[in-house]
DNA sequence: CTATGATTCAAACAAACGTATGAATCACGT
DNA sequence: ACGTGATTCATACGTTTGTTTGAATCATAG
C-alpha cells in the first residue's frame, strides 16, 4: 500500500483546512480554496475524507485527541499525588486551561492556528460541529467538573458549572484573537514580537479565571450555600 | 409616499435576518431563507438594503445604536453624580455588561435573539463584520476604558485592557448560549421555564466578572504597579 | 515484467448562491 | 379619475457550491 503520498496529501489538506477554517470559518471556506492552498486535486478531499463535514471533524480530532489526553494525563497525575484529598482550584484550572494555552507554542500539535480555530468554533452556529465537539469533550468535562466539585465543596454545583462556562468563554475569546471591538490601542505597540502573546496571555488569563472562580457568590439572601456538594 | 407597507417589509426582513443569522451564521444563511421566513419577495432585500452585507450591518445598527446610547446614558448619569470622583468598578461593569444583559428581557429591542447573535458574532471570522462592529463600538469603548482607568489607578492600563477582553469573552459566550461542550447535565432540569435564564445569568455573571477584574495581578516580580494611571 | 490496488487527475454534474431586470401592482396627491 | 413614484413580483443571469465520475498514473507484490 502506497501510504507515502497518501498520508502526505491527507496532512496537507488538514493543514490547509485548519488555517482556512480559522481565517474564514467553515461555511466561508470552499473546497477549491482548501485544495488550492494544499496543492492537491479538488477530488482529493472527498477521496480521503468523504465529505466537507468529515474533513472538519478530522481537523479537530487530530488536535483534540492529543489535547484532551494531555489534560487527563495532568489531572490524573495531580490526583494521584493528592492521594484522595481534593485538588486546589488553581491546579484544576491550570490542568484544563493552562494545558490548552501551552499548545500555542507547540507547533507540532497545531500551535496558535488551531487555538484560534478552536476559540472561534465554540460559538459556531453549525449544529453538527457543536454536536461533534460535545462528544469529543464529554468525558474530559465530566472529570474536570467532578474535580471542581470536590475542590469547592461549599459552592453549589450549579454555581460551579456556571463559572466553568464563564471561564470557557473568557478563554475562547482570548485565544480566538479576533479583537472584534478593536480594544487594543497604542499600548500594544510595545509588543516587540507577537510570538510571545501566549507567554503574556497565560498568567494574565489564569489570574482572571481564578479571580472569577473564587469570587463571592451572588445574592446572599436566597440561593445560599445550602446545597453543598 | 407609501411607507406603511415599506417599513413593514423592512422590519419583517430585519427580524427574519436577525433570527436566521443567529441560528446559522452569516455565511450559512441564504437570501432565500430570509425572504422566505419574512414572507416577502426575494428581490425585496436588495431593493431595501442594497446587498446582503448592508442587510447584516442594518441588523446590528438597529439594535446597537440603542444599546450603546443606553450605556452612555447610564455612564453619564453615574459620572455626573460622582462629581469628578472615580466610579466604582462594579458600577462601570454594570453599566456596560448589565445594560447589555438587561436587553434580554426587552423584546422591543431584540431580546434574547439579538443577544445571542451578538455573542456569536464577536468571534465571527468575516472581516467586514468585525470592522463594522469596531466602528460602531469605538466611542463607547473609549469612554468605558477611560472610566476603568480612573477607577483602578493602581492597575496598569494594559492589564485593564486585557481584563476587559476577558470580561467581553465570558459575556459573549454566556449570551451566545450555544453550550458547545454540553456543559449542563441534569442540574438544569430544575429550571421550570427558560425565560428566566437572563434573571439567573445577570447576578452570576456580574460577580464572576468583578472577581476576575479585581483579581491579584499575575507575577509579582516584574510588571508591578509601577505604571499607574 | 506484469498485474493489482491505491491514488491522482481533468472534467462535469445538479443545485444553490447573490444579484439584476422589467413588468405589474400599489398608495396617494391632485 | 388620473398620473406618478414607490414597492412588489416572477423570472432569469452568471457564478460558485459540494460532490461524482471514469480514465490516467502511481507504487508495489508476485
Amino acid at each position: 500500500m502506497a501510504e507515502n503520498r497518501s498520508s502526505d496529501t491527507r496532512e496537507r489538506i488538514l493543514d490547509a483546512a485548519e488555517r482556512l477554517f480559522m481565517a474564514h470559518g467553515y461555511e466561508g471556506t470552499s473546497m477549491r480554496q482548501i485544495t488550492g492552498e494544499a496543492g492537491v486535486n479538488l477530488a482529493a478531499v472527498n477521496y480521503h475524507f468523504g465529505s466537507k463535514e468529515s474533513l472538519m471533524q478530522e481537523v479537530f480530532r487530530r488536535r483534540l485527541d492529543w489535547l484532551n489526553d494531555e489534560r487527563l494525563r495532568v489531572l490524573d497525575a495531580m490526583e494521584k499525588e493528592a492521594a484522595g484529598k481534593p485538588l486546589k482550584p488553581s491546579q484544576i484550572v491550570d490542568a484544563f486551561f493552562g494545558t490548552l494555552l501551552r499548545m500555542a507554542d507547540d507547533e507540532e500539535h497545531g500551535g496558535k492556528i488551531f487555538l484560534r480555530l478552536l476559540g472561534r468554533t465554540l460559538t459556531e452556529p453549525s449544529e453538527f460541529i457543536r454536536t461533534f465537539l460535545a462528544h469529543e469533550y464529554a468525558y474530559v468535562m465530566e472529570r474536570f467538573k467532578e474535580a471542581l466539585f470536590r475542590s469547592l465543596p461549599d459552592v453549589p454545583k450549579a454555581e460551579i458549572v456556571w463559572r466553568f462556562h464563564f471561564m470557557l468563554g473568557a478563554t475562547s475569546y482570548a485565544i480566538a484573537g479576533t479583537d472584534a471591538l478593536r480594544l487594543v490601542t497604542d499600548w500594544q505597540i510595545e509588543d516587540s514580537e507577537p510570538e510571545d502573546r501566549a507567554d503574556r496571555l497565560l498568567p494574565r488569563l489564569m489570574s482572571f479565571l481564578l479571580g472569577g472562580l473564587r469570587a463571592p457568590l451572588p445574592g446572599g439572601d436566597h440561593q445560599s450555600k445550602t446545597e453543598a456538594a
